[in-house]
DNA sequence: GGCGGTGCCGGGAAAATTTCACGACCGCAC
DNA sequence: GTGCGGTCGTGAAATTTTCCCGGCACCGCC
């Protein structure tokens, strides 16, 4: 194993993130970054192409997101090793994460260090959360803020997103073939659920829960 | 100006990014990056020091934003040239950027030479916007969304971040020594100008445009 | 000074929405 | 079968939103 180099795909949809990643690996011996994906397609392309010993995901990306990404490369591989590596400090994120099968989810605003120590412990084996991180799930976790999805029905769910994604009572109706008075008992009984009383507070929550992702926002 | 390289001073939290800047720069004769900052008021505080020749920098960081930071850089150096590099393809960010006295909009989904360019172009005293965010620019004058900071008066601007942060309508009377009634009619008022029928509409033209940030929603 | 335009503040009533209580259906577990 | 939870819909009350109104202050202009 020393003298066979890990080897490594990077997938982040920014190219001076790839080139950061690139220079602080190579610094470190026995890694090898044998190739870079800009989107989850590609990343799922070059991993059958290629077999790297450890994928490092960004999950903000154009077209499928990295959990998206994730939960195709562990169909495809069910021992592929993922760990993930962004920007958002949300203990939310990371569980979807993690049960999508990543083996790690570090922020990016942890040190290099913590980002190499991460990437020998999911070549290991083990599972690597970053530290800021640990305490968001304990934070979450004594207030008491459920995840959304746990504590809806399906439909209801599906209702809230369609709120978040798309326009009035009466559209969500007729998608769904349901009455508006439905649709509407639906949005009510949604808040009611998430202990907000606004629509303003259920946006925010939805977009702190990663319901919603700023990223869906372009289109209005 | 051959024998003297031109010093960079980087601002970017992510350690990642940084390292990723200072590697694709490195590789351009001529330019040498001499210091590297991970939030505003580090920023601020190394550019006195080290007076560089450019500052590159993130929009979203911990404490105060990039916005600002450039706000105040300016304030100090009139001649200060900031070069702003950021995730947001979003033209109100470019706007306001560029307002508040930036030099340049890349987002850093750019290729690397699109940046190196505009490193260039920006040294040259030039203002340098990348393509997809021009692009930007013109969608969202064709599509006539004028920016809300325009279009609102002032007081309506304040109802209206009240409305994005704050809670009812009722708090934001008692704040802002109003009836409620007039809050609500503000309320009302604001939507109509914006051309949103609904506060969720609301909300994400609020994140759109840049008036609520991701940042913000951490502590609802 | 007189006169329009605009922003600011709130009232009142109509209109729409939200909330609440209720009933019915369905699938499923016990 | 019976109970339970989820789903769907109705109707009526309560609340909110919207619309239209008048009053006030300020500003530029003739």
């Amino acid at each position: 194993m020393s003298d066979t180099a890990r080897t490594i795909l990077l997938v982040d949809d920014h190219a001076v993130v790839r080139e950061g990643y690139r220079s602080m690996l190579q610094k470190q011996p026995g890694l090898s970054v044998i190739a870079e994906a800009s989107d989850g397609v590609e990343a799922y392309r070059l991993y059958k192409e290629t077999g790297p010993d450890l994928v490092i995901m960004d999950l903000s990306m154009p077209g499928i997101g990295g959990i998206e990404a994730i939960r195709r490369l562990r169909q495809w591989d069910k021992r592929a090793k993922i760990l993930v590596f962004t920007m958002h400090q949300n203990a939310a994120f990371a569980v979807q994460a993690i049960r999508a099968g990543a083996s790690g989810y570090v922020t990016k605003t942890s040190p290099p260090e913590t980002l190499l120590h991460a990437v020998i412990d999911a070549l290991a084996g083990k599972i690597a959360i970053s530290p800021d991180i640990d305490h968001e799930l304990a934070l979450s976790h004594l207030a008491g803020e459920r995840a959304a999805a746990d504590l809806l029905t399906a439909r209801e769910f599906e209702v809230l997103r369609m709120l978040l994604a798309e326009r009035t009572t009466d559209e969500i109706a007729g998608t769904l073939h349901l009455s508006p008075k439905t649709v509407a008992n639906l949005h009510s009984m949604i808040k009611d659920k998430l202990g907000v009383s606004s629509d303003i507070e259920l946006v925010r929550l939805a977009l702190r829960q990663g319901i919603l992702t700023q990223i869906d926002l372009g289109e209005g």
